[in-house]
DNA sequence: GCCAGATTAGTAATCTAGCCGATCATTTAC
DNA sequence: GTAAATGATCGGCTAGATTACTAATCTGGC
């Protein structure tokens, strides 16, 4: 069983993208059921409001690694929601810029709320403060590489 | 700034989780590009190829935290493919359990060395043996907190 | 300055992956 | 032997990608 030879880095990976897959899909299940968001409405929300200046379309296409027509089909969501409304940016005719509404916040705080408690179950006793530095580490610095690299 | 306060647990998790999408749209890109099977096709094929025995739909799903309904679409696909077969299972004859072909071996080789490729570029050279271990350690027993979690 | 072509922001239309519910066949429990 | 449970598939639905399109901005040559 020995001749493996497998790269701790490639495990490294792998085990983080599966855990990732059964992570999502928890969170969403709750989300969806418990405020009627999914996921990526949350980081939208998250994104919008807590960004230091209003963020265009393409600013959250960017954030939630997202394309353009997708993020529209996101927003469009959230507005109807009256989560979020859409404004013209008065720097560029072209763009829109999209902003927090009262409600949206509310929905923000309950979704984290729901959020926290589901990764509390499986994360707080999970790690010590130690192992939590050095994931948050890595993948601050591997989201980094990423972005050196298509530049 | 300092009123934050933000559990190291959920800074993890939520960097692990943001980690993974653009991961996976990463992975996603290149293997469908240069293989032509989309990132579940691979996953199916990986865990087909190595399972100790023949693995059936329901096996499948669990292992791709996917839907059974799903899994029927992902197999379809690797089976219009020509990369497994479906057989029928002697053990229960509702069931049907799923085998790799030797075309399967191959592209499962070909997308191996996309997705080394990939990874390598962001991966191997971004985090040290020790941290590698500490993300594959705290990967597997989030997992495990999840498993026991729902029984 | 000013105009033509290239580029960029956003949306709309169309397509696909995967989820849910219903269904059929088989197995297990009583 | 019948009822409940389980494995898989099918049909319909939704989230998000892709492409085509419109409007606005930028750029280079004059």
């Amino acid at each position: 069983m020995g001749d493996h030879e497998e790269p701790l880095w490639r495990r490294a990976a792998t085990h983080t993208l599966h855990t990732s897959i059964m992570l999502k899909s928890v969170l969403e299940e709750r989300l969806v059921q418990e405020v009627g968001i999914l996921l990526a409405d949350n980081e939208a929300l998250l994104n919008v409001a807590h960004a230091a200046a209003p963020l265009r379309m393409s600013d959250i296409a960017e954030r939630l690694v997202l394309s353009r027509g997708g993020t529209t089909k996101v927003i469009d969501r959230l507005e109807e929601l009256g989560l979020v409304s859409r404004q013209a940016d008065p720097e560029d005719r072209r763009a829109v810029v999209v902003e927090i509404t009262p409600e949206g916040r509310e929905v923000l705080a309950r979704a984290r709320t729901v959020i926290d408690a589901s990764l509390s179950e499986m994360w707080a006793a999970t790690l010590s403060d130690d192992e939590a530095k050095v994931v948050i580490e890595v993948m601050d610095r591997v989201i980094a590489a990423h972005h050196a690299k298509d530049r």
